[in-house]
Formats: C-alpha cells, structure tokens, sequence
DNA sequence: ATCCTTAACGCAAAATATTTGCATTAAGCT
DNA sequence: AGCTTAATGCAAATATTTTGCGTTAAGGAT
C-alpha cells in the first residue's frame, strides 16, 4: 500500500494534456485574445469539455497552467563569457518577450488565476536565470551581482512598465537600469 | 441637433451603476475572492442580468471598472511639511495598501480585464500622486525627485512584489528603496 | 411646462456554457 | 494476468450569457 503517486502520468493523461496545451496555443495565436472557450478549446483538441473543466476548473486555471508552462525556460541564458554582458544580453532578450504582446498576455492569464503560487512560480523562472548566471561568475573567479538588486531595480520596472504603460522598454533603457547596478560600484572603486 | 452628449449621466442610470458597484463591491468583501458571479451581483444589486452584460460587457469588464473605481485616489497624500518626508510617508501608505490581499486583488482586477488603457490609468494616478508632491515641492524652493526614477525604483519594485511574490513590502524594505534615490546625490554633494 | 427622440432598462425566450451522475477506459501496481 | 481506482466520455441537469422586443425615462427642443 504505497501513497506515493496519487496522480497518474503517463499514457492518455499525458497525450490528452498535451492535445488541450496545443490547442491554447493554436486558438490563442490566432482570434487575437478573445472569445476563447472552454467547448471550443474542447473541439480543438478533441476531448469532452467536462474533462477540461473536471482537470483544470475552469478557463482561466486552464490559460494560467499553459501560460506557466510557456514561460518556464527550456534552455539557459547565454554564455558571453562574462557577468555584466551576460546580465545585459538576457535582459535585453526578457525584456523583448515580456513587453511582446504574447508575453503581456501571458503575464496576465497567469496574475488572473486564482490558483495561488502560481505568479511566485514565474518570479522564480527568473531568479532560477539570474542565479546561473551568478554560477557562471563564481566558477570564472567574477564577482556576482546581488540577484535581489536586479530583480527590483533591473527587472521590476521592466514589468511594470510592460504591463501598466504601453511603453516597450528599449535595449538602450535595459541597459541604463543595468548600469545602475554596475556604474555605482566602479566609481566607488574608481574614486576610492 | 447637438451632438455633445451621447452617453446618460444622470438620474436612472447613475442609479443603477452606483448599484451595482455597491453590489461588487459587497459581495467582493465576502465570499472570499472566489465564485462572483454576474446573476449574484445583479440580484444584489436590484438589477436584471441583462442590464449588466449590455453596460459592461463581462464580468471581468466590471470587475476592472470597479477596480479603477476604488483605485482612483480621493484625497491627496499628507502634506509633511517636505518633499523627502512627503514622498516616503506616501510610499508607505501605497505599499500598504497596494500589499493588502484587497490592492492585490484589485490590481488583478485591472489588469485582467481585455479592456486596453485600464492599467495605464492605474498608474497614471499613482504618478498623479507623485506630481502632487512635486509642485508641492517646487512652491516651498525644494528640489523636486525625479519621477520616473521613483516609478523605476520604488514603485515598481513594491508593485513586483505584490504581484508576484508572497512577501509583502515592510516599511523599512521601502525606507531602503527611496534611499537609493536620496543618498547618491547627498553623497555625490558631500564627497565632490 | 409639454413633446420628441432615443439611450438604457426589464422581461422572457433562446443559445451557450458549466456542473454532475454514471458507465467505461486504462494507469500503475501487485 | 489481475486488481484497484484515477481519469475520461456521454448525456442530463443546471447555470450563464445572449438576444428580440416592448417599456421607461434622460436630455434636448418646441
């Protein structure tokens, strides 16, 4: 009598998991964000709606579960061989696909949920990035930048500006928030 | 055959949605966060269904219009005499509120809502607030800050936070941000 | 003050979406 | 191979959203 997996995971639970994830994606795409519903979501992917709605409760949980899982990362930020270009060149990449229409949305689908966790998962998604590339730092003998100093003064305007103004922040405004964390500490030294 | 006026103000019709955003706005306070629906609300509200998707459209259009409603500020920030004081006691308070689960949820609310400009006029009362202070400023001979360095990095830190993190901003993490953008120019007239 | 135009509402029927009971399928384990 | 039961499909029941149409009442004109 073993209770270690209470959920099932593989075979037709799977395929039908992944058929539902697709057809969001396609339905999304296309139909430029609205009027989608579970029953056509449903026939898109060729499952009952009862099955959607008995896994995922309801439209937005079913939205915020895809969304999650497009913004969870699939591969590490690249390697530029050293911290600071690093930091500017993945932030430059976040920044474009956070302020892209499809990033805004899925910002949304994921603060829209009621499923609590969820938004701390994604905030997550980014200090999981931002400490490989502290990692990489330590293992080239560079010294790390604060993560947590990044995430409030790199990153959060970055989103509040994406999802509060229609203003898409630049490369050139991603960098002048990097310098910030990085203009201060030489000219300490420099000064010093 | 004058064309100024093509929407209702008065009378029946201010009635009602004074109705139905009390009704929200009831029925938002209990039941917590989960379950509103648009039936509920009408029924609070003395209202047939009807009435409510043909003005607003969705739930989720109303919820943001009640939102922005009890977002949009009433009164000024407290006057303290001078712009550093003024600007710290007004983030505190912003933070605050902006933490609670009620900011949090109403933030949601907002920026839910498939309505476009809806969140940008969030932030333009916040940034309403922030002019505030500054003219204050300007007319006792105080330099005024910078605003949007303060939206880069003090609001937007706190409103990331709220959002997407289950910590709420205590007064001191506040007191520290404002202080990045006090200390370097006191630090820069003292040293040079 | 009264009339006119028409935006906004109420009502009820229709269309659509969601929930639920029950039979069936198939994971995961022994 | 057999057993247990989570997960699904189907269809009925329920709730919701939409829509047509008659009625009410703002806002303006006479």
């Amino acid at each position: 009598m073993t209770v270690k997996e209470r959920v099932r995971i593989g075979g037709r639970s799977a395929r039908i998991q992944s058929a539902v994830h697709d057809a969001v994606r396609k339905l999304g795409a296309l139909s430029t964000r609205n009027q989608i519903t579970v029953p056509q979501i449903a026939a898109e992917a060729g499952v009952t709606p009862s099955t959607i709605y008995r896994r995922w409760g309801d439209l937005s949980a079913l939205l915020a579960d895809v969304a999650v899982a497009r913004l969870r990362p699939i591969a590490d930020p690249d390697d530029t061989g050293a911290v600071e270009t690093d930091l500017r060149a993945f932030i430059e990449q976040y920044a474009e696909e956070m302020s892209s229409p499809v990033g805004q949305a899925l910002m949304r689908d994921v603060l829209s949920a009621l499923k609590e966790g969820l938004p701390s998962a994604c905030a997550g998604f980014t200090c999981d990035h931002l400490t490989t590339l502290n990692a990489r730092a330590k293992a080239r003998g560079e010294t790390p930048f604060d993560i947590d100093e990044v995430i409030d003064h790199v990153v959060a305007p970055i989103i509040y500006r994406a999802l509060f103004s229609e203003q898409i922040p630049t490369p050139d405004y991603c960098n002048r928030l990097i310098d910030r964390i990085y203009l201060p500490a030489r000219k300490r030294r420099t000064a010093v």
